[in-house]
DNA sequence: GTTATTTAGTGGTCAGACCACACCCATCTC
DNA sequence: GAGATGGGTGTGGTCTGACCACTAAATAAC
């Protein structure tokens, strides 16, 4: 019977505990994502604690969204590969409001980035894919570099990606036309593996200065 | 008078209207770290539900680093940098190899965005200071990265790459042995406005392939 | 065999009760 | 008067028990 009401002794919160038993519960019965944990009433018990503290623990779990509950079945472990902590620090810390040209700017960046990881890694069925896409105009700008970033197989930097392109949009500049020629030439470059050129292409899309080399 | 309770009708769950509306009014008061937000039992009255719901919304926001919480005084606003929840995500979640590795690479990539940055924006001064701070072997790996991204001035970007920086170290994966003469030469590659130069040693800091083009 | 219906189990929420602790301030002691 | 003492009050910490809403599986009805 494992005890977690030390609380009295190690003058630690009850849910903190619950916490740090519910981790080892998972590394030691090697639960993966999708695989159920104990249900709320059953933890009170094993536990020995209140079920209020058993929720305080995992709802602050699931806010990190390690896992995920479902009314009247359970609680599941979530699949977390690059989850929403970026997103949550994000919305909270991003208040601040003054920082709209560093958005821009690190949404250029990371895209740049992807755009690098795909002149690598995308296959040429893909890259055709995406030109079809293009050309039956099919695709948006976020549509379009969403295509993209997934080719880069990155998970957390798509999740970044993600944020930011969220977080631009609400700032609603709006000088982004449409322009299916520069998604055009951008597939072109990708498909030669020209960096160069890839980068030349991404430039004239997001009318930065082409001329100078500001990033 | 805030009403929370539409839980009714938005079907969304009362304590992420609570950490909603926590989120809003910090925004709206402009709190800041060291403020104090309303007591407990306030909020249940203000927001008219129950003091559990209340209680698991801090408590999700308190395993988050975003509060902190004082028995008998109150619960604080925190000075929210990426802290403690790396560490818990760390030893929570990143088992997963795939994800290990897109921390890795996305790091990697965020390091060399912010290097290209540098590269036009930093002034001698500020090198030449750098220069001697590692010349006196004053720096580890972290810190010299943290005064390069400074001189990127910017803010949202500082932002991600600490919490990657984060991340990466909870991997304890520890193969980056200390190398002044490395750093020295990216200095030097930054000084001179070279892309090119500085790239490279920066591959070469972090033992990346350096004849591949990966990314 | 198929379709309703019931039932048990689960998460969601609330209210109320204590406890432990921090702080303020009136009171007491010297 | 200065310092120590000790309630009072407010705050977080925890538990209990009671409902509600929902799901899924067992059961009944056809």
């Amino acid at each position: 019977m494992v005890k977690v009401s030390d609380s009295l002794v190690t003058n630690t919160k009850v849910y903190l505990e619950i916490v740090k038993h519910l981790r080892e519960m998972i590394s030691a019965d090697n639960l993966k994502s999708g695989d159920k944990i104990p249900s709320e009433r059953e933890l009170t018990e094993r536990l020995n604690v209140g079920r209020s503290s058993v929720r305080e623990a995992l709802r602050a779990l699931e806010l990190l969204g390690l896992i995920e509950t479902r009314r009247g079945e359970g609680t599941y472990i979530r699949d977390f590969r690059g989850n929403q902590l970026v997103q949550l620090l994000g919305t909270f810390i991003l208040q601040d409001e003054k920082a709209k040209l560093d958005v821009i700017e690190t949404k250029n960046l990371i895209e740049m980035d992807f755009l690098r990881l795909v002149l690598n890694r995308a296959d040429e069925e893909q890259l055709l894919k995406l030109k079809s896409l293009v050309e039956a105009d099919q695709l948006n700008d976020d549509q379009f570099f969403y295509q993209l970033i997934e080719m880069a197989d990155n998970y957390l930097f798509s999740r970044i990606w993600l944020i930011l392109k969220d977080y631009y949009n609400s700032l609603d500049i709006k000088n982004v036309e449409y322009n299916r020629n520069s998604f055009l030439m951008l597939i072109e470059a990708l498909a030669a593996k020209d960096e160069k050129k890839t980068l030349y292409a991404y430039r004239q899309l997001r009318n930065l200065s082409i001329l100078t080399d500001k990033y």
